[in-house]
DNA sequence: CCTTCATGGTTAACAGGCTAACTGTTGCAG
DNA sequence: CTGCAACAGTTAGCCTGTTAACCATGAAGG
């Protein structure tokens, strides 16, 4: 029952993936956040000027998603939208102090997570995976384009 | 707006499983299935015996999600379960000839779709890549285990 | 001006992830 | 034998992901 059973390689990929996930929860589970708010929450803190498309686009997932996400951290009072003067379809999305204050770290956090997770491979090969893999990203085809 | 802005080497795997994702959607929606449900009919079809607690290992999911999945498979007649005769608790899974012949050919399928995308590497590239991420996989501490 | 199309957002309905709580068995210790 | 822990599965409740359908606004053409 114990033999590795010569996983595909996007099989290992999606088996790193879930343990970054796992390790991250502790940090997210302190705060009561979810993986998605955290990551919206920073993606908003570094980006101040962001509609809600732009969330939808940088999590590539879609606009209902982002809707309600989003709709949950208004009602947390971690995050504020307000419709814009000049464009009344787009609402611009704030993080509120408290918002920024519960995502404090996170970034630094998530950088130790993958410290531990990518520690095996030493410099050398961490460099040599990153190289790999954004030879992969770059041909694939950006979502929205053509 | 177009810069690759410096993702770190975790982000660019989830982007590459999502990638892969998207690319097998194609598949997997053409026979009306989630890919959850393929991967489930799938392991079922080369592990016969499996009870729903060995799924829920396999997929790395939840008990709960096993059973609902399970449930969803059962009413479209794909899957059956019966307890078994000397242990009540547990529930065999089986593979109905209809769930057998809609799943007929995912693993070629899915084989292609990573081939698609490893494409770029090469085949020395490939093998590297694999060699990388079995390293840091078999540092994972496995889910359940102390 | 007014029709038409594109864009931003929301809602509804469905599938799937999780935890918590509960039912039933099994099995072992005392 | 009895009692209690471990195990398999289910249900309920929450959050997220999807698509489809819808509203409202903005932009561009005739």
């Amino acid at each position: 029952m114990k033999e590795r059973k010569r996983e595909s390689t996007l099989e290992l990929m999606r088996w790193v993936v879930w343990a970054q996930r796992r390790t991250a929860d502790d940090w997210i589970r302190e705060r009561g956040l979810t993986h998605e708010q955290s990551a919206v929450l920073a993606y908003l803190s570094k980006n101040p000027d962001a509609i809600q498309r732009d969330v939808a686009r940088a999590t590539r997932t879609s606009a209902p998603s982002v809707s309600r996400l989003l709709a949950g951290l208004e009602r947390r009072g971690l995050v504020e939208r307000e419709t814009q003067e000049g464009d009344t379809r787009s609402r611009r999305v704030r993080v509120t102090p408290a918002g920024s204050e519960l995502i404090q770290g996170f970034e630094e956090a998530m950088d130790r997570v993958e410290e531990s997770i990518l520690a095996p491979l030493g410099a050398a090969g961490q460099a040599r995976l990153r190289d790999l893999l954004e030879q992969i990203a770059s041909r694939i085809e950006p979502p929205g384009s053509a």
